[in-house]
DNA sequence: CGGTTACATGTAAGCGCTTACAAAAATTAA
DNA sequence: TTAATTTTTGTAAGCGCTTACATGTAACCG
């Protein structure tokens, strides 16, 4: 059933019919045409096909989700809230979306303009784009391309980016943890190859310390190899063994958190009495883990949506200016700090 | 750049290049005229229009993750492994992932059809389908369409599906409790209007018990008015109330046992040394609550992962007949009891 | 009432691909 | 060498829609 069948049935010409379909053209069509055509439409149940109409409006009315290729990425509470916020975006509008995976190995020779073609979609948001770097690079320079990203903003970006600024987290951090009386502050730092969190994470740690007049020295830090709960543990093992543990322990997110807590309860050290951490990002989890955890809250949702709008107005404006949106951390104060 | 500009450049006709994209057309072309228009298409990097391929192929490459339309699905640790598992099951095939997402109101009038046209895809795997129950009734008509259902198996559903058997992993947890010398055991019920699963969980709760010459009463249950932690919490504090608590208690799923263990705990009940709980589902919160709960693990990600398989079949296969496949849930012994 | 204008409908040319079929070229057989 | 095959390439007709343009019809005006 297509449209030229209803034309047949209707008695009307293929554009008529076209005319009619499409919520855009209310008036170029009579009224009483229009109810004749309609009932036949209903009858025979007439979808118009996405492909042909696609084909003829160059537009598919759908926008690509670019995600790395590996499953544990949906594990991640971080997307959870995100793809929450994209859902809840793209609710309004009509349209589709696609999940488009990147692997490692093929995201090397991709180019943007391909993987728009490849998977006919109108825009992209990428998210989790620093593991896909190499692709990405591109996005740099076709500014112009409909195309989003979400997260680890540096200053060099300047292509359109939704991000959440790290800097009023540490100070919210030192703030609460300064009008603890805390003296001695220690981090567990991120991996700073992996995204610039890591490092701005560190360095408003530092400016908000030093702001609170509390001293600092590098040793009451250790690096963790990945942003990941084993990282911590280890860490945490590390720093233990050679002494000097501080009084509060803020941690570059929340899966470093839990690794240290988790070290910390194995030998037998009371959380947060005698000693506090202080997580980042505040996934689900920060609630659910006993002690709850202390952490700064990304505004995930927001972001996500915001994403999706920003990505929309990109596709339909003519002047494709890159937009940069900055959202603000929050402290959440529960039971480890 | 399209393929006729390829063709013009390479001096070759259309219909060649044509058969150069194709990876199915390997023997058509000489090997000379191959390399040359590969050089063509290498320097201008040209990709094929799906939509042209798709109106063309009458086949979109395409298959549709259909869920209810709201963002809390994705929070749901229930989907992330089933989503986990579909991405696992695409990964070889090259296929694209739409995610399409039905709202209640529009969920009535709809077709299989119309949402397949619509959205252009081949075919459609449906999670916590469920919640679209009016949508899905016409899978049962029409089962030769390209769908497949994931979980909430009941006995007269003739259509493809994916689920897990609710019998065997109660069956182990009346094992387990037995051994462990329980004699007064309890259950809470979850909703018997939402998934057969309520049902069936009781139902082989009881002949659990049965089997083990374990004493039951009615009065040893509770009902859930939802599937969620705040039923959870409300019903057990109408048993408290009531008294005459049991010694272990078996929750329809995870999250109702978290619900539990609140007003277990802020009642100051220590579990499991006083009461014991069991859940059902292994969301993976399971391990980081305190005390950690003992559940039952259904295989999510192994169920996405078949109901993509199973899908590609049906769409590829010229005998459309439905597949049912059935997976073992599993015990997870932890420390709640 | 003829001429102008506004509105409604139809005609047909694409959109960028695939593929049946035809034609040409290369290979083999006789 | 020519005919019969096989392989390679080209031609052109779709796929199902949109839309610029042409045509037809109705309404309006002096």
């Amino acid at each position: 059933m297509n449209i030229r069948d209803i034309a047949l049935k209707a008695k009307v010409s293929v554009a008529t019919v076209s005319r009619i379909m499409d919520p855009g053209k209310k008036g170029l069509v009579s009224p009483k045409t229009r109810a004749k055509v309609e009932k036949v439409i209903q009858k025979y149940h007439f979808v118009p096909n996405r492909s042909a109409q696609a084909l003829s409006k160059h537009s598919t009315h759908t926008i690509g989700m670019v995600t790395p290729f590996s499953p544990e990425i949906v594990r991640s509470p971080y997307f959870e809230g995100l793809i929450a916020g994209i859902i809840e975006g793209i609710k309004p509008l009509s349209y589709d979306i696609k999940w488009i995976m990147v692997r490692d190995d093929e995201a090397g020779g991709l180019k943007l303009n391909d993987l728009m073609q490849r998977h006919a979609v109108d825009g992209m948001v990428f998210l989790a784009w620093r593991l896909m770097a190499e692709l990405v690079k591109e996005i740099e320079k076709r500014t112009h391309l409909p195309a989003v990203l979400i997260n680890d903003y540096d200053a060099h970006i300047r292509s359109s980016i939704v991000y959440c600024d790290n800097k009023p987290g540490m100070k919210q951090i030192c703030a609460f943890l300064a009008a603890k009386n805390y003296s001695k502050i220690g981090m567990l730092r991120g991996p700073e190859n992996v995204s610039p969190d890591a490092h701005e994470r560190y360095e408003a740690f530092k400016a908000g310390l030093k702001q609170h007049k509390i001293g600092f020295h590098e040793k009451y830090t250790e690096k963790c190899e990945r942003f990941d709960e084993q990282s911590g543990f280890h860490a945490m093992e590390r720093w233990y063994e050679r002494g000097d543990l501080p009084q509060v322990i803020v941690c570059a997110n929340d899966d470093l958190a839990w690794g240290a807590m988790r070290f910390l309860q194995k030998i037998k050290v009371r959380i947060p009495e005698q000693i506090g951490i202080v997580g980042y990002d505040d996934a689900p989890r920060s609630e659910w883990t006993h002690p709850q955890l202390t952490t700064v809250r990304q505004p995930t949702e927001e972001m996500g949506k915001a994403a999706i709008e920003t990505l929309i107005k990109l596709i339909s404006g003519k002047d494709r200016k890159p937009v940069q949106i900055k959202f603000e951390p929050q402290l959440m104060i529960r039971e480890s700090a």
